[in-house]
Formats: structure tokens, C-alpha cells, sequence
DNA sequence: AAGTGGTCTAGACCACGTC
DNA sequence: ACGTGGTCTAGACCACTTG
């Protein structure tokens, strides 16, 4: 008397049998799954297989794993999707376009109170302000309104900035462990709209970005984009 | 003679020190790194330790992988970062606030030309095209505007949509396995501004999606929020 | 043809957090 | 305290692709 039982020898077969039982309701959102031990064991395969199976579902959020309290489907029902950072170069070269830099502005401040707040910044230290723009073809695609820290990165203090973006050269120079991004639509007010060549009042793109290392904030950083600018997720 | 060597015992520690060399140019942009197995013996760990890095750094777009080719470190110095796809009842209750829902429209249609290459759909089928309004405490939150393909999904025809959002609804009925997610800022037309309660020319934020499934296209939706909105990555 | 990453296994130990 | 997931190991075979 052989048991026939199917086989999931594959960590992508074992996720892709979770996942159909999650859909078919076999596995309902807050369910308790079965420990990776006995999945294995189900499934004919080894732990690792399964592990590796959940480890993804997990981190595509589709269930919650926790030590000793074990795996749950996840209860808010969303996915999630990936984009990348871009770099105004990257960006433009990738549209086919001619790409320019062009610094406005910089200076050395003590930061304002509301600075302080959002950069998380002690009132005694020193920042760089720095506002730019980002030309595809010599039209105006990006204006760049950006804060460095400078008791984090205290060579930016030699860099003019004239001739390399200060998104490029912080990437090369300061990699960061951590990053926060916040899209947001906005009417451009008079120094924008005049940047970015446009009536004052019109809509705006504006993704603003803090990033952290170790030591603290490197950068916050706002960036504006004319109308017909989209952003794009990929997976 | 003992050879007193750093050992990296934990895919963290290898990731980290991977992190720092290509950090400080020991490996940088477009060189070739050394196969696993050498890594490995470097570090003083297991084949799959450092491909667990490995493979970690890689989706992170920081290297490139290919069977035979070895692994390079990404000439696009770029970072990627993660955001959850909303819900709005789900978004809603996240800030606080009391959640409503109104169907403004639901009608069978055929679809438009434009729509149908949009959608990549042949011109005889048919879909679902809806309109409805989200609520944050009684303030319009979402404009929705959304056609479902009926070729996928069927069953949608014997739904009303009076009472159920289609992002809830769908995401419970038709699980996706693709989309594509697009941001951009507009200014609010005539109906989005009447339905928002705004001024017509106001600037809205928005999100299109695309989701598909293995048969292909399930729904297309343009999501408008008022002034004011702001979507967060997390990580 | 050969070298690289991709994956699976069986076993082991450990860390964490719930019970 | 103890069961769960988290991770490492050593070894193996395979798939892909490039030289």
C-alpha cells in the first residue's frame, strides 16, 4: 500500500501550495499554520524548504511569523510592492535624455527649529542647504531642495557642489542604512513654479527622503517634479 | 603559527562585511566578485551563508548575480525601498479616523478603445466600470475610478458594489500575482473636484494600478486623493 | 566544457517570547 | 519551561550561460 502524496520538493512549489491554500480559504487570514516541522513533513520536504517558503511570504507580508507564537496568515490584506530610489542622472539617462545639473544655491546654516524637528537635530550643529536643478534635454525635471548634516557628514564641507549632484555624491561618499520616502502632490509656489517653469499654483510632484546611517540623519531631502512626471514600481 | 583571521560566521556579519568592502572601494562598481565558495572559505563560514548574503544584497539591487558570470557589484547606485499597496479601509482606520463607503456609479460597458489598449484587452469583451467615493470621518479621503475585466473575472457581474469596496472585495476574491503601481500629481477636473469637495485645478495626488493574474489583466484603477495626502515607504 | 550561482537535505544548536 | 522560528553546516546535485 504505497501513499500517494504529492511531493513539493521545491521552495517555490511549497509557496506556491501555501498560497493556494490561503486563497481557498483552507488557511483563513489569523489562522495558526502548522509548524514548518510538520509542513515539512506534509509537504516531503525538508525544513529549510519550507523555511525558505515562508521567509517569503512573510516578508511580502502575506503571513506574520513570530518565535514560539508560530505563523499566522496575515490579517491586513495588502501587498506590497517595490520601487527604486532614483537618481536624477539614472532617471533621465533612462528616458533617453540629455542630462544637466545645475547648483542655485548653497550655503552653510545653523539649522531653524523647524529643521531641528524634522532632521532630529540637536541646535547647536551646522548644515549644508543646498537647492539645485536637474535639466533632461534643458527642460527643468527635477528642483532639489536638500539639508546635510554636517556632524554626520563633515566633508561635505569641502564639496561645492557645483559640478555633481549632491544625490550622487553623498550615494558614492555616504552610504545610508536607512531610508524614509514620502510621496506627495502640492501647487508649486513662486520659487518653484519659476524653477521649474511653471504658473504658480500648478500641480507638483514632490517626493521628500531622510536618510539615516549610524550617526545619525545624513540628509532630508525634497525634490519637485513639473506635471507628467510618474513614478513606477516594478513587481 | 596560528593565523589569526576575522571570522564571519552569521549571514549578517558577511552581508556587513560585503556592505564595507564595496564601502571603502575594496569591490567597486561593475568589479567581479570572488565565486561563494572562495568567499566562504574567506570568511570562515558555510557556502550558504554567504549565498544567503549573497542573495540579500542582490535583491537590494546593491550586486548583480548570474549563474556562470559571477557576481558583480551594481553599477546603478541605487537603493531600493518597499510600500504597502492600501487599502483604504485599511489606510483609514490606520489614521484614526471612521471609514465610509458610497458607490457613485457601476455600469456594464464595452470598453473604449484607449481603455482596451490600456488594459491590453481584445475589443469584443466586457467590463465593470465603477466609480465610488471613500471616507475619512464624513471628508472625502479617495476618489476611485476603476473597470474590472470580466473575461478574468466573471463573477463580478453578480456583484453590486453598493456596500463592499472593489479593492476589499477584490483582494479577497481574486488574489493578484502581479501590479504595476504608478504615482503621479494632476490637477483636480470638474467631477474629481466636485466629488472631493475642492476647487477645480486643486492638485491631486494619484495612483494608478494595474493587477494581474494568470489570465491576465484583472483591473485597472486611478485612485485621486485630496491635497494633503502622503504615502510613506517603510524600511 | 566548465565554472558559477541556485537549491535541497539532514542534522544541529540557539534565541526568543509565549504559555 | 518549552515549542517555535532563525540560522549554520557540510555535502550534494542541478541549471544556466558564457568562453
Amino acid at each position: 500500500m504505497d501513499e500517494k502524496k504529492p511531493i513539493f520538493g521545491t521552495y517555490r512549489a511549497v509557496k506556491a501550495e501555501i498560497l493556494r491554500r490561503i486563497r481557498v480559504r483552507d488557511w483563513s487570514p489569523g489562522i495558526l499554520l502548522p509548524p514548518e516541522t510538520e509542513l515539512a513533513e506534509d509537504f516531503g520536504c525538508a525544513r529549510a524548504t519550507v523555511n525558505r517558503a515562508m521567509r517569503e511570504l512573510a516578508d511580502e507580508g502575506i503571513v506574520d511569523r513570530r518565535r514560539r507564537a508560530g505563523t499566522r496568515v496575515s490579517e491586513a490584506l495588502t501587498r506590497r510592492a517595490r520601487f527604486d530610489i532614483p537618481l536624477p542622472k539614472t532617471e533621465i539617462k533612462a528616458l533617453g535624455g540629455q542630462y544637466r545639473y545645475m547648483l542655485i544655491d548653497r550655503r552653510e546654516e545653523y539649522p531653524s527649529p523647524v529643521l531641528c524637528s524634522k532632521l532630529e537635530l540637536a541646535g547647536d550643529c551646522r548644515v549644508i542647504h543646498i537647492r539645485a536643478l536637474h535639466f533632461c534635454d534643458d527642460k527643468p525635471f527635477q528642483y532639489e531642495d536638500r539639508w546635510i548634516n554636517l556632524d554626520v557628514v563633515p566633508y561635505a564641507a569641502k564639496q561645492s557642489f557645483e559640478n555633481i549632484g549632491p544625490s550622487e555624491w553623498l550615494l558614492t561618499e555616504v552610504p545610508f542604512l536607512e531610508a524614509k520616502v514620502t510621496f506627495s502632490a502640492s501647487a508649486a509656489d513662486n520659487t518653484i513654479a519659476s524653477y521649474l517653469d511653471l504658473e504658480c499654483g500648478a500641480p507638483i510632484f514632490i517626493t521628500e527622503r531622510m536618510t539615516w546611517s549610524e550617526k545619525g540623519v545624513i540628509t532630508f531631502v525634497q525634490m519637485s517634479y513639473p506635471p507628467g512626471y510618474k513614478l513606477t514600481t516594478h513587481l
